[in-house]
DNA sequence: GTCTATATATGGATAGAC
DNA sequence: GTCTATCCATATATAGAC
């Protein structure tokens, strides 16, 4: 710490400005020069600081993977019980959609470019992939005890995910479907929050049908 | 009809390579030749058809835009019951997930693309775009008598796309996230087709909590 | 209609001065 | 560390022969 607060180290300010187009376009529309321009700098020191565009993208790949996945971590591995987890995963994935929507969908849409290869790599990295183990074993526990319905981990997060991110996903494809103004879809994820966790509540603990 | 059975005409020929391609690799991740190749031609000819690579992409997102929204009209029109279309529509879309992916997955991704003015464009023209609102008197209908909570036909779309179709977009993410197989998630979402439908008549029909 | 050859542009990457 | 200038590969698109 020289000074005092100055403007930020070039490193920093070329992952930020990669991160912004990377999301935006993804890895084949993005520019080496787009991302030079964001951050106030030429070609060259892109290269200079991280050989490739590979590189530069594996970086921010990583880091938008450990931001969504680790959200997860702190709620997954909490010791409260199984509905209140429920809920504030139901809570996190509808705010993380209304304010930080391009982080799942650059992880979700770019996990299905061919031949990216270190996707695989960089998600068996020690501590990216959040561990459902302890969820298992809760859901177990309650299911042995009578008070739910079992249901495989994998189910729940999909139905969490399904009911309170994929309208964020969609984004672009429903308001169409459906023509829905930009407030009118806020308003509408709002809504998800109580009635993607009342829908989950219930088919754990109240089976009905 | 001259002859009888020969080899498709040369532009259908390319029509299905370049939708291969595109559904494959997205506009910026494609290359004309890898269509032209597919298609067993050169690059010249994917000009004298099509003239440019943004206008063979048109053709392309135009028709699975039909088809995939085609398939939800015939269910949204029919004069069934209410029950009986949520469970259609579940059904469906957990078809379409397994059997077709890659629809889905091209429209929703690539409706993100930024300046693709031409996805407004092509939503709006006649007959691409379902229409909800026989659906919406329906709901309304049943929860003035009092046969179902009121819901917005929104909020029961998102439902339903949600449960069904969201694994399938989030395929790759969700197998590496939660260590899932090729063939456990064909598992999976087989166990979605009735889930979903449970869960989503539940709420309308059965309104605990 | 279909091909080969080529024009033209652009993008990623490097060399080398400062 | 940062810049300018440039190399080189590749991509879209066109010209023109057959």
């Amino acid at each position: 710490m020289e000074s005092t607060a100055t403007a930020a180290p070039t490193e920093e300010r070329i992952l930020e400005a990669a991160s912004k187009v990377f999301r935006q376009r993804g890895f084949d529309g993005a520019r080496m020069q787009e991302i030079a321009d964001e951050a106030g700098i030429n070609k060259a020191l892109l290269h200079y600081y991280f050989r490739s565009k590979e590189q530069l993208y594996e970086q921010v790949f990583r880091a938008s993977a450990k931001e969504f996945f680790g959200s997860i971590l702190i709620i997954l591995r909490s010791e409260e019980p199984l509905r209140e987890k429920v809920v504030r995963l139901c809570e996190l994935y509808v705010t993380v959609g209304l304010e930080h929507p391009y982080i799942p969908v650059f992880i979700i849409t770019e996990a299905h470019r061919k031949g990216a290869g270190f996707v695989a790599r960089m998600l068996s990295e020690e501590g990216v992939l959040p561990d459902f183990e302890p969820m298992r074993r809760q859901i177990a526990e309650e299911a042995a005890a009578g008070r739910i319905r079992p249901i495989a981990v994998e189910q729940l997060m999909m139905d969490i995910l399904g009911l309170c991110l994929f309208p964020a996903i969609a984004r672009p494809m429903m308001q169409r479907m459906m023509g829905i103004s930009d407030e009118g879809f806020r308003q509408a994820l709002e809504l998800r929050r109580s009635r993607a966790s009342r829908m989950i509540i219930n088919s754990l603990y109240n089976p009905a049908g």
